[in-house]
DNA sequence: AAGTTGACTTTCG
DNA sequence: TCGAAAGCCAACT
């Protein structure tokens, strides 16, 4: 698996992972985790409160599809502008996930 | 070295 | 079905 940078630690992990996720689909935060082979949800938020600013943080959302908490108005344009499958809830707009998930071991094998 | 925090998840009430 | 509490992992103090 060819890579330009070095990946050692845990947030260049995610951030490989994040960049991996191809417009109009979203992950959860639970499933980059358990790519990464943790559980550490809460650590991959971290890392995209940090690496994020280079990031389509936006195409990673909570468990249920919703978008992180303080970040919804933002998360929820760049979806409508990369045209991710979105359903109207009454406490707002989230990803639907039967369709927007996506496994990063499926299609980029490489 | 130990405790607290956090862009989370899951289970119990 | 909705709300609160505990659980987990990694980073920071």
């Amino acid at each position: 698996m060819p890579d330009a940078h070095p990946i050692a630690d845990f947030g260049a992990a995610v951030a490989e992972v994040v960049r991996s996720i191809p417009p109009a689909h979203a992950m959860t935060y639970g499933d980059v985790a358990a790519v990464l082979g943790s559980r550490a949800s809460r650590a991959v938020g971290r890392v995209l409160a940090f690496e994020g600013a280079d990031l389509p943080w936006w195409r990673v959302v909570r468990a249920g599809g919703w978008f992180p908490t303080g970040h919804e108005q933002r998360a929820l344009e760049h979806h409508r502008a990369e045209g991710t499958p979105l359903v109207e809830g009454t406490a707002g707009w989230r990803v639907d996930l039967r369709r927007a998930r996506w496994s990063p071991d499926v299609e980029d094998a490489s």
